[in-house]
DNA sequence: GCTGGGCATTAACCTGCGTGAAGCTCGAAT
DNA sequence: ATTCGAGCTTCACGCAGGTTAATGCCCAGC
């Protein structure tokens, strides 16, 4: 990978935290001096696993990254997505042994960060600190919406959720335009991203199409009443803590 | 309140965070002049509500607190439950406006600090900060598993797994002792956090018990057969992240 | 000692979603 | 051009858990 596309991976981080938290420009060219090592990794990859004792950050700079866990069973939760600019391990700076799964979806680009680098930009840069505390619970603040639909809403309600909460957060980066953005997921994915199994997440998605709620291309998801969309899944983006100022 | 019991509330908070970091004796001293504000509060008191932009932390001394959101018809899902020597809303320092609520279940006394007194000891002493944003983190690990039981675990299995983490948990700050702990919640509660209903909850739990797993009088909780009951509930105990050394 | 109001318990019935299985579609590989 | 396989779609059927409602229990307050 080329140095333009190197520097490319700092933008992005840096647009990730600006969207979330003020930084100065001292912040940004200590940003701007982390060591990034940049890797293409196939669909559908583990890149971090349970149990594991990581050493390193995995920035994610293009494609979609998921969380899971799995039970004995086998049955699979997915915890959370990830879009470019995050980074979904985060936690394991302070947690050193993975509790669940980082894994690609489609093929991504992904760069990474020791943990050493992390922590002292951390140590000597008090507000990137905050915005790297900030950006964990505001991970959390998504788990507990997410808890919300998995306990109490119904497939419905948890599939419209979902795609506003994708169109918001992709928003956020520069990655959605008029309720049109790409979601390289499998059905069987959001299946297990909502607690459903892919037959009942079939018939949902049938649903809201006929309705003309939104479309579906191939991975690419338009909305097509934001509207009526977000009141049926109850969305509002509070939970999602985007204004930095607050 | 009098001074003794005011310095113990320092004492649980010291408890709790000794039992997931390594402190020195300077931050010990440091969290010793945290300014506490000692209340105590009736049972079902909401103590932070959604939209709200508190300015202070509330340290839980004696009772149970949970963390809730609720659907717009009503529908509540709880989040977490806290045991003494947490601080359920600690993310309200760096997200500054709620998006749940906070809330008594039985009678508690709470200590409150102010946001600015908990930003300056973060500021001046690293380890505490660590420990905090580690806490946090923690909170996290612990809604990931929630995550992984309300979308793919049975209602039997749910129960199991949140009666074995509430003894482990309650065990750290040595308010668990051979399986034997207070859990002072209604079966609603219960509904609540699991995401069933009242009527199934009592089903569920008069078959752990006539199964010989545990006994209930009250609002206290015994586990009479810890194997069967972690087994059932796939409890495996590493997302709680309890060693302060890993 | 009575009474009212949570809470637990139980029963009868119902439904949202899962399961298993079969066909279909379409792009990638040969 | 053909094949193959992953993912999508549809169907038939079943069940875990929801809903509603009635009953009982226990304790706090009068």
């Amino acid at each position: 990978m080329h140095e333009r596309t190197v520097q490319f991976g700092h933008e992005r981080l840096i647009t990730k935290l600006q969207s979330i938290a003020e930084l100065r420009d001292a912040d940004l060219a200590a940003l701007r001096t982390l060591p990034i090592n940049v890797k293409s990794v196939p669909a559908n990859t583990e890149i971090v696993t349970e149990g594991d004792r990581p050493t390193e950050c995995c920035l994610l700079l293009e494609g979609l990254v998921c969380r899971s866990r799995t039970t004995l069973e086998g049955r699979r939760q997915i915890l959370s997505f990830h879009t470019p600019g995050d980074i979904p391990d985060l936690q394991s700076l302070h947690l050193h042994v993975m509790d669940h799964t980082v894994a690609t979806l489609p093929s991504c680009t992904l760069g990474f960060i020791l943990h050493s680098k992390l922590r002292a930009v951390t140590r000597d840069y008090p507000n990137i600190a905050a915005a790297m505390w900030r950006d964990t619970l505001i991970d959390a603040a998504i788990f507990r919406e997410w808890m919300l639909g998995l306990g109490r809403r119904s497939a419905e309600q948890r599939m419209a959720h979902l795609l506003c909460e994708m169109a918001r957060r992709l928003e956020a980066v520069g990655l959605q335009q008029d309720g049109i953005y790409e979601l390289a997921v499998t059905q069987i994915d959001l299946a297990d991203a909502l607690g459903l199994s892919n037959v009942h997440v079939n018939r949902v998605l049938q649903k809201l199409r006929t309705e003309g709620l939104l479309r579906l291309d191939r991975s690419t998801v338009s909305i097509l009443d934001w509207e009526g969309l977000s009141r049926l899944g109850e969305f509002e983006a509070l939970y999602l803590h985007q204004n930095p100022s607050v």
